[in-house]
DNA sequence: GTATCTGCAAAACATTTGCAATTCT
DNA sequence: AGAATTGCAAATGTTTTGCAGATAC
């Protein structure tokens, strides 16, 4: 943590651990939930602040799994994941050969949404121009 | 969309248009805005209830391409999108080729995140079983 | 004339913001 | 003391809900 560039306070150590400590993939709320009976003063607000450090510190990944709400990851090696529409269960997924996996076993899978954030083709080029 | 069990309100009707005519991903909203000039009497609520009818009857996709809010796609085939980082713009994606050179193609992307939803291992052994 | 569809206002829910109080060094 | 951190309350923005009025068959 001190090495990202993050003084470790006693929350921001409690809420890294707490996501450390699952593969959930937990809400902020879930998260403010957990900790709330550990540490009564705690506050909604504060975990929305130390989730959103961590990310932009690099330790921890938002990912949008479904729904309307953020989820958060300590995984951050580069990967997807998988619900299963019966026990509701999400798993992660590593690229390559999972995934290429998984979309050919077709008869297991019933939806596939994915978002790639890059360069196009475009900008590529007028960055290349100057 | 009389043949998937949906009577063609004019309401109805200009939604579905607006999200034929673009390939923007339009949200909920834009959509509100684009239609209030044409009708001026529509409301948001009858915006979020047709596409919600719209998205059940499989005539239209919801997406969550980043961020808060949810955008819709009549583009129903399976396919994710590739938003650029410069621009801004978000263009589909179609499995598999497109995919596999997008990933393989590192120097552009920045980031993947993908959400896949199927039946576990688990869970399809239970549905034998019975 | 009855069922369906529309639209307003209010509610719900996740997240953010402003600011004051607290804590750490 | 001074800077960073925390936490409350209120605001924001998206989506949902309850219900009344309008429309269609």
């Amino acid at each position: 943590m001190v090495e990202n560039g993050i003084s470790p306070s006693y929350q921001r150590l409690k809420i890294y651990s707490c996501l450390m400590g699952t593969k959930s993939h937990p809400t902020a709320y879930t998260i403010f939930e957990k900790l709330k009976e550990e540490i009564p003063s705690l506050s909604k607000t504060t975990v929305y602040n130390v989730l959103k450090l961590l990310v932009d510190k690099g330790l921890v990944k938002a990912v949008r799994i479904e729904d309307h709400e953020l989820r958060f990851d300590a995984e951050v090696r580069e990967h997807g994941h998988f619900k299963c529409s019966v026990c509701g269960e999400v798993s992660d997924v590593f690229l390559n050969q999972e995934l290429m996996q998984l979309i050919e076993q077709r008869n297991k899978v019933t939806e596939i949404q994915f978002n790639i954030t890059g360069v196009c083709e475009k900008c590529l080029q007028i960055s290349k121009e100057k």
